[in-house]
DNA sequence: AGGTGCGATTTACGCACGTAAAAGTAATGC
DNA sequence: GCATTACTTTTACGTGCGTAAATCGCACCT
């Protein structure tokens, strides 16, 4: 009663904190279960108590417990995501496209992040059903991932996997790219262009990068080309792509090979590496586009149109995939118990021509 | 009864689902409260219990419901981390150090992206405060952050600011690179090793740009040069940094001038854009070391390595970064309410001379 | 004035678990 | 064999809120 202040001004300091719903309702003289309601959908409330609820709102530090909420609600509002790998553009537009759709969607988006180790995943996975959120999108690790915890989730929650997929699970629903589309769109463009590309692999730590491999060797077959791989033994199984490509390559280019071919990249950051050996040997990629060397990559990963030469590759539809991906997700937690109807949506891969290749 | 299977063997099927710890206790006969203590520390119960325990366990698909676990206890093990912006691996970098770092240390780290807007920044920190984080770690977006949601956040839990230090909020815990020293360092390299550089700069969305435009300023005239700062006034200041330095240098280029100079980025993304404006003009940034023209950025980008020619720059110690907020973060939980004492803890940038300067 | 209907309040219970106190049981020591 | 000790179980209450049912207050209408 001795705060002088508290006229119709702002009030100055810090506003007195209020923890619970119940200390709230004794403050502003409006019951706890008008308050629920009033929180959950303030158009449930009359008018006239909704301005006084939201006037001493403004005259407190209120924060409702999320945790008190959401037990008693069949919903929590939230979708659990599983990425494999931070440190890799793609997956962070992937992943900025999915939270603003499962923003858009009124979900609030938790993300857990693998770090290339099966163990976190599960982890992540469990923290999840615990969390009980209400569905699950995962990007898994590769072959390498366990594969009873994706079960598990699936299982539990409603689940969508997205960006590489596992042929150990059938039946379940699927986003990604077409890569026999999109790895055959650029196969032919080269050909088309130039002569026919070498495939320069990686080690396959993705099923995407065995489909990439199948999709050349296919289009290849069907335009009458001989395919040829390389690059699929390297030294270590990781995520460190650039080095990997440029070692390839170097290899190959301190032997006076390839330096006058067509050489298509398992996706970008290989490519960057290739960019690199390329430079290296004074080679200039796509200044020739027939019968001199070329290098393209397969993913538009954002720094491709800054490269020297900038690369000519093939885009993932990144943000298509995420918008997919969590339309797909938010359809099944609303159906709940429909039939399982499974769902594989694939996008097409959109051709980037630039300077390389 | 009729389950055939149930001997020795491991079960075929999907085990059972337990919702409830109460469903637990009858169903492996232990009561509810030695549950709840099992869980969570082991070894307060008797260890023939905990086989009894295990074994149920193990026949049972069961995972605690987190939100009641965490109601109940002072604390939710959970730290809440913000970064502004997704898309740059810089940031990628540090959310997996901090990400590595809290869990060693036996946290849950629940990471929120404000995607460049400061509307969902604070949608975040209200998030944090209302599932009660342990303790929370921002990088803020910048000067047009709502720092009055910072000071909320502050005022209610554990909080330390990394990366980006707004002069707006004094006192408050710092983690980050101490860029006076680090940008300091490499104008004295590049004034050692030949000509004094200009500063390419960028909009003032950060402020760190700030701070390295200020360190640079200070060397230079520390060394007896006039220090030269182009490209802040750029198109639009959003996170496009790539572009931004490409069209300032191509610019420069164009008009012949630059040519021949020695170039600081403000950022290794920016650099890249200058590195690609020299190779469209033809230039070779860092073959003539004095003399000639040379490019040199800041941060040590993963990508710089691969860059043509290999970027020279100044690494910020990523890992030591995030592994220090996380643990002043942890420091100031476990303290609580101790005499506040504010701390500011900067690290060196060390100098990555490549190809490029 | 009395009846009607809507919104608000009161009351009461539930969620899944933590936790403390009291009472029970088993293992250990002498 | 009995007391001591250690662990368990039982019982009961608390966490912050959702939610349903019953009660209450108020403006409106005839």
């Amino acid at each position: 009663m001795d705060d002088t202040e508290n006229g119709a001004g702002k009030p100055r300091g810090p506003k007195p904190k209020i923890a619970t719903m119940e200390e709230l309702s004794s403050a502003i003289g409006v019951s706890r279960p008008t308050l629920s309601r009033y929180f959950q959908d303030p158009s449930s409330v009359r008018s006239s108590t909704v301005a006084r609820i939201r006037e001493g709102l403004d005259r407190v530090e209120y924060v409702p417990n999320f945790f008190a909420t959401r037990m008693n609600r069949k919903s929590t509002g939230m979708i659990g995501v599983i990425i494999p790998y931070l440190n890799d553009l793609f997956f962070t537009r992937l992943l900025e496209s999915i939270e603003i759709a499962a923003m858009e969607a009124g979900f609030t988006v938790i993300t857990q992040c693998s770090h290339s180790d099966p163990a976190i995943e599960a982890r992540a996975a469990e923290t999840f059903m615990s969390m009980s959120v209400d569905g699950a999108l995962v990007a898994p690790l590769g072959n390498q991932s366990d594969f009873e915890i994706h079960e598990r989730l699936n299982a539990r929650l409603p689940f969508v996997l997205f960006d590489s997929r596992p042929s150990t699970m059938p039946g379940v629903d699927f986003v990604g790219t077409d890569h026999t589309q999109s790895t055959g769109n650029i196969v032919e463009y080269l050909c088309r262009v130039g002569d026919p590309p070498v495939f320069l692999a990686m080690p396959r730590v993705n099923f995407n990068a065995v489909e990439r491999e199948v999709a050349y060797v296919a289009k290849m077959e069907e335009l009458g080309h001989d395919p040829l791989i390389v690059g699929t033994e390297a030294v270590r199984p990781d995520w460190h792509f650039e080095p990997h490509g440029f070692a390839i390559l170097d290899h190959f280019f301190s032997r006076g090979q390839f330096a006058d071919r067509s050489i298509l990249c398992v996706n970008d950051r290989v490519a960057i590496g290739a960019l690199q050996a390329a430079a290296t040997h004074g080679l200039d990629p796509g200044r020739a586009r027939r019968g001199g060397l070329r290098i393209a990559g397969h993913d538009d990963y954002p720094l491709c149109p800054h490269t020297i030469p900038a690369l000519t590759t093939v885009a993932q539809d990144v943000e298509a995939i995420g918008r997919a991906a969590v339309a797909r997700l938010v359809k099944k937690i609303r159906a709940e118990n429909k039939p399982d109807d499974q769902l594989v949506t694939l996008f097409d891969g959109v051709l980037k021509v630039r300077e390389s290749a």
